[in-house]
DNA sequence: TTGTCATGCAACCAGAAGGTTGCCCATGAA
DNA sequence: TTCATGGGCAACCTTCTGGTTGCATGACAA
């Protein structure tokens, strides 16, 4: 049978998403591929800070790092975002369906 | 001037939405108001549990509470989840301009 | 080879999170 | 009035988080 791949569980990338430093550094990833040195200059916190952040993104599947000589380059992986981008929208279009049945039973019921 | 509301910093928000627990609750409160005694029942943890973690959603802005009689009631704030969604989305966009961006200078520039 | 730069690993620390229990108070039913 | 029910508050505990520092290592330039 195909390979049905069960879309990830949306809580650990909303936990990951949920912190300032690190939707900073999603955003400075946007622009391209980035080494941990480059990251950290004008971060605030310090270099090994900045590795935990990122590993908590790879962690939730955000973001990919890999050796190139001696820096370790991180880059943005789309999907995971597209994923809970679309159950954001799942979640939301689920409140309108039974928010919408709850106000018409009260109008009508 | 119109009260030019600017919306509310995204991380927190995710944050809140970043556990199992409080996504299940999110859900059962997606079916209509409900009380504290009602969504303990078969949540697994105690009533205190459940009434921390609503003050997490409702300190996101995601539910609020009111008292009827000696019931605390919550239901679902709908706005944030909308702010949410669409931060979310032009986050999204926002990758994808960039990335766009980046791969069109490596293929033509 | 030697020095420097970019990292990784481990230990450590303070504070926040997630949960629990115990006790007290208000409301509403009998 | 009496009592059961629904909740709030506070204290406490354990684990996770976010951050630091110190030291070891691999890659590269001189």
């Amino acid at each position: 049978m195909t390979q049905r791949r069960r879309s990830a569980a949306p809580a650990p990338v909303f936990a990951a998403l949920g912190d300032e430093i690190r939707l900073r550094l999603l955003a400075r990833l946007s622009h391209g591929p980035m080494s941990i040195s480059g990251l950290t200059a004008g971060s605030g916190i310090t270099r090994q800070g900045v590795t935990k952040h990122l590993r908590v993104l790879a962690g939730a599947g955000l973001v990919r790092g890999s050796r190139r000589g001696k820096e370790s380059v991180w880059q943005l992986e789309r999907r995971r975002l597209e994923e809970a981008r679309r159950s954001l929208e799942q979640i939301s279009r689920q409140w309108d369906v039974s928010l919408g049945k709850l106000k018409a039973f009260v109008e009508n019921g």
